[in-house]
Formats: structure tokens, C-alpha cells, sequence
DNA sequence: GACTGTTGTCGAAGCGCTTCGACAATGTTG
DNA sequence: CAACATTGTCGAAGCGCTTCGACAACAGTC
């Protein structure tokens, strides 16, 4: 509630004085510098949002966009969004929600009235409208994915082409050849996600090159079993597979594989690849190549930032690396699996 | 980017006259409000966010705190969150996001900036330091949630008295009085969570007076199993279950059952009651007394704006009586159930 | 010691809006 | 038809801050 006046009449400065002394933007002596501060500290001072943000013409909002489809992973955009969040504070951002049913109003709004000084945009599907949106707009919009037409935008998000490769050639190392992907459910893909289309279409470029016998099935269910049924079918001699699926079909895996007497690693070696969620509590953990809502938050949030703050040009699309992380799921292959060695 | 100064030229008025017209606060002939809304239209103007805050001393912003435990359910956070975001942009209010190792200094600042109205506080402790803060704010708080102490705060939650009374009328209305009480995992309970705990000292309490040998478990694993396991040997002839707990524990209820050949509904009647995620994907579908988001949320919004616009005077505690949602998964019990009926 | 920097501080001009008081221009009342 | 309300509009005063230009005061320079 103390204003600047209070502070510079407590300080014996004037009121630019005090601006200047807590923003550092001219030089101030130390002697001053220190009045100033403790006048502030004595009075409880912040400066009130608003009349910075008016004086300044910048808010220091980020806008977040966190659409909500029926088949969303709840627990996924939560952690993207909060991760938006605790990076926007890092750099002294607060962030706003913008709901779905209010996307692109929302996007518009907070960019027309200078609410947000920069837009994030996640659950990016392949032909998000939110994409003709931003290159319209003046304000900066960094996304969270990677839509199919990336002109003019600037994205972010994990490597996924990276991720399907590595996932395979870990799989073919351990000499495990008859892969099959899980993938999202046909709901998802149906939607045009599209992160699930990239990993999916690389799985199976990669498999191709290698010449690989590798399979593909996206599931109906929100279990596993269906998918294993259909791939025990068609590749009775499974020794490696790929998840890039939902966190319920993926901790039901193993359970499906067991009924068909296979475990994990020793029949099967698998690979969670391009998941947010942890397999650490599933009743086989498997190693996984995750995709790091940390990372890709974080640098999202810098690239805005750099937008916003030096109107930076930046690269289109920016892929983060895959890292891998081994829980012991992929074992190499024996030749003779059921009878034992010597 | 079109100022109030531009609409005001187009349509040949002063700008207080343009602001009146577009804000309804004072009375403005029908000619003149539409030829303002006609210029502001075809410039698309919108009022400059925190100009608008500045000079009308309000942000029209509510801030969010939504503390991310390691326990935390996500997903049911993020429905509270995107629940409470909704219902503030029903009635014009913005939300910011105040993430936890953040959200004592969060809640202080966005009150002593204005950078928000007033405070939602979410997943509430029964010990929350939010509570000691919200108490020496000027600014509005309104908790979702009921912390031990309420003196001075204003609250508002599902009745989970009413809800733990409601489940267990329901499954003794259905013959069944062997009832048993699955409540969340113990590291929520020491953290002092506090719906848990008043569930389930209502479970008990409720049980007690009525007679009935009830018991309960607080499981240590993320599935069924182990808390299955510790019931069916203190009470064999079980036949009535209350489900106070996470999704993954619910969802392996009917398989740990299973392993004891237990059927949902026919040998034991199982009810969720305070929880937020659906079980309709779960193998056997179970009736449900929803902890119902969008309820608590809207109504938690609506009485914080009736705070913020109104300073209105409210109850501590709000409690929204709980609803009863049936799938099947309590009949009456049969006498004899092994053996079939004439 | 007159010249040109630095450095530290101040005053004032806004930022774009809301809202108060004033005041014509009407309408209403006895 | 005077006296009094009511209605519609305007001008101006801020809201609390940032930032620009001005300018003392003091240092270096030749």
C-alpha cells in the first residue's frame, strides 16, 4: 500500500530517484542507493502492477494457452503448465491461463490489450488454428509442439524423430529385431496431435532403413492388452517394444505380456519413449526416453523472453535431444531364451 | 493498439463518453452508444489492461495457488485449476498461477502489487501456512478446501461428513454391514491433507453409531492389493467397500478382489466417494459421490468476487452436499450368495 | 583556468484509462 | 411558467509508475 511517494519522502529523494535506485536503470550512489532501500524495505514497498505495467508498457505476463480436449492427459498439462509457470518466475513472469473454449478469443484478448507480453501454446495438434492465430498477431507466441506448417512461428519440443530412433537402435543393440510400437490411442491420432504422428511416422522410417520387420498398432482401449493381442498375433516372436503412449496403457503392459507368458526384460525388452509420466511405479519399470516437460518449459520460456525482451529472430522449430534413461527393461537378447545356458 | 482517443474521434465524442458508453455506468443515448460501439468495432478497440487497472483500482484477476506436492494428483489438480480458470472467465476475471515454493511470497506480492483481486487457495492442509497469511492480507481469500482452523478465512468444500455418512447409508440400505474403508496413501494423511482425514473420522464416526464393524486402511503402495489384502484377513466376510483414494488404488480394486474371487457387485458393493476422477474406465464401473470440481470451484469463485465487488460478509465454511451417482456397483445383498436362488 | 566529460539527482511529461463534478438541455410538477 | 429533477455529455483530475531531458557538481584534460 506505500507508494513510491512514501518511499522518496522516507528516503529524502525524489521519486525518479527511488525508480531509478530499485531498477538500477541509471547510476545512483551507494549512499543513496542504501536510503532508498532500506526506506522500502522499512515501508513494505512494491511497486503496484498495474502503473508499472502502464508507465513501462510491458506487463510482465506470459500468456498460457492450455486447450482441453476430451482425451487430454490431465496430468501431462499440468505439469507443462506448471513447469511454464516456475520458468516465467524465474525470470520474473507471472503467467495467465487461457482456457480452451477461450483459446483463441483468449490469445487475442491478452495480446489487444497488452494483458500478456508474450503467449505460450501447448497440446499443439497438427493443424492448430492457434498457429494461423500467431502469425497474425504482433505479440510473441512461442509453442509447445511442433504443428505440421511451422512458417513464421517459433516451436519448441522434444526431438521425437531423435526419440523413435534411438528408441529402436537401443532395442536392435541389445539384438532384439521384432519390434512393435504402441502408440496413442486412435483418439488422439484422430485429433491430429501431432507429436504422436512424429514419433509414429519415424518408428516406422527408422524400422524401414534398418529393414526391420517393426509393427504398428494404436490402441482403442485404455489398457494394454488389446494392443498385445493384436501384436502377439501378428509377431508371435516379439522381443522388443516400443511405448509412446497413455500412462494407463503403458503400466498395463507388462500385466498383457504375462498372459502370454513373456516377461520383461528377459522375452521382452522395453522402452517407454516420449512419455511425461515415470515408469518407477509400474510393476516392471521400464527405461524410458522422457519427454522433459522441464526442458522443453524452460527453453520455450527463455526463447519468449528473448522475444519479448530483445526481439530476437529465432529458429522455427527447436528439438531437444532425447536422453535415455535405463531402468533395466532391455537386456540383450539370448539366442536360446527358454533353455538355459550352460 | 487503438486507444480510447481514437474511438472517441471516430465517433465524435470525448472519451468519457466513449468509456460510459462501452461500460454502461452512466446513462448514454441510444444514438450516441451506438455510434461508439460502431467505432470501436471497426477499430477494434479493447481498453489497454492495466490502463483499465490503474485507473479503476482493480485488476480484475484472481490469483491461483495451487501448492504441487510430490503426492499431489495432478490430474485432479489440473481439474481444479482449469475448473476455477473457467469460472473466473465467466465472470470477466483473468487467473495468474501462483506455483508453491513460491506461493506464500506469490500470495503476498500479487496482494501488495494489486497484481490480483483475490486468492483461491487450493489443496489445503489442515495446517496450511496460507491460512496464517490469508488472515493478515487485505486481499480476498477464498480457500477450496477446509484447513483445521477456519477463524476468519472463508472456505468452501465438498460435505465429506455428509459423503462418508451418505456411502456407508448406501451400502447398509443394501444389506451389506461389512464394511470397509480404503482411504488415501499414508504420506497424503501425514502431511495433514485434510479431506482425508475428516472423511475419514466421519467414516468412522458414522460406522460407531450405527453398530457397525467397520474398518479401515491407509494403503503404502500405488495399487490395491496390499490394502485388499489387509481387509479380507481382518474381515473375511466383507461386503461393502468405500473407496476414499487415488485413481490407481480404485482402478485395481476389482483384480485384487479377484485374487480373493470376490466379485464386484455381487460379493462386495464398492463405492468411490470424494474423489474426482471418473471409474468409467475401470473394469467394473463404480458408483460414485463425486468430489465435483466445477461446483466447488464455481461456487468458490462466485463467493470470492462477492468479496472482492461486494466486501460481502460470507460463512467460514461452505460445504456442498454431495450427490450420489449409481453404476451398478451396489445391489442388495443376497443371503446366501454362493448359493443360486430357486 | 577555461574546456569537455562524468555522475547523480530532479522535475515533469506522459502511459490510457475511469470517474467526479459541472452543466446544458430537456422533462416534470404545482 | 417558475422551480425543480432528470438525462446526456464533457472536461479535467488523477491512478502510481517509468523515463527523458536538464543540470548542478565534480573530475580530468591540455
Amino acid at each position: 500500500m506505500a507508494t513510491i511517494d512514501d518511499v522518496a519522502r522516507e528516503a529524502g529523494v525524489s521519486i525518479s530517484t527511488v525508480s531509478y535506485a530499485l531498477s538500477g536503470k541509471r547510476s545512483i550512489s551507494p549512499s543513496t542507493r542504501l536510503r532508498v532501500e532500506a526506506a522500502a524495505t522499512k515501508l513494505g514497498y512494491l511497486p503496484h502492477a498495474s502503473a508499472r505495467m502502464l508507465a513501462a508498457n510491458r506487463s510482465d505476463i506470459i500468456a498460457v494457452t492450455t486447450p482441453l480436449h476430451p482425451d487430454t492427459d490431465q496430468s501431462a498439462h499440468m505439469t507443462f503448465t506448471m513447469e511454464v509457470t516456475k520458468a516465467a518466475r524465474d525470470v520474473d513472469y507471472d503467467t495467465v491461463l487461457l482456457v480452451h473454449n477461450d483459446a483463441v478469443e483468449g490469445m487475442k484478448r491478452s495480446a489487444a490489450t497488452s494483458l500478456a507480453d508474450g503467449i505460450i501454446v501447448l497440446d499443439v495438434d497438427a493443424h492448430d488454428e492457434r498457429a494461423v492465430l500467431a502469425r497474425q498477431l504482433k505479440c510473441p507466441v512461442v509453442f509447445i509442439g511442433i504443428p505440421a506448417d511451422t512458417t513464421g512461428l517459433v516451436c519448441v519440443d522434444l526431438d521425437f524423430e531423435a526419440a523413435a530412433v534411438m528408441a529402436i537402435d537401443r532395442l536392435v543393440a541389445a539384438g532384439r529385431t521384432n519390434i512393435a510400437l504402441i502408440s496413442h490411442p486412435t483418439e488422439t491420432i484422430d485429433r491430429e496431435s501431432n507429436f504422436p504422428l512424429r514419433f509414429l511416422h519415424a518408428f516406422e522410417g527408422h524400422a524401414a532403413s534398418l529393414g526391420l520387420d517393426a509393427i504398428t498398432v494404436n490402441p482403442t482401449e485404455h489398457r494394454a492388452h488389446e494392443a498385445i493381442d493384436a501384436i502377439m498375433t501378428r509377431m508371435p516372436n516379439l522381443n522388443g517394444l516400443v511405448l509412446n503412449t497413455t500412462s494407463d496403457i503403458a503400466g498395463s503392459v507388462s500385466a498383457a505380456l504375462a498372459e502370454y507368458g513373456r516377461k520383461v526384460p528377459t522375452d521382452v525388452g522395453v522402452i517407454a519413449a516420449g512419455v511425461t509420466f515415470s515408469t518407477h511405479r509400474f510393476p516392471v519399470p521400464f527405461d524410458t526416453i522422457p519427454l522433459d516437460a522441464h526442458a522443453s518449459c524452460t527453453t520455450a520460456v527463455a526463447m519468449l523472453v528473448d522475444l519479448i525482451e530483445n526481439h530476437a529472430s529465432l529458429p522455427e522449430r527447436t528439438l531437444i535431444p532425447p536422453s535415455y534413461i535405463e531402468h533395466g527393461s532391455v537386456t540383450p537378447a539370448t539366442v536360446a531364451k527358454t533353455s538355459k545356458a550352460t
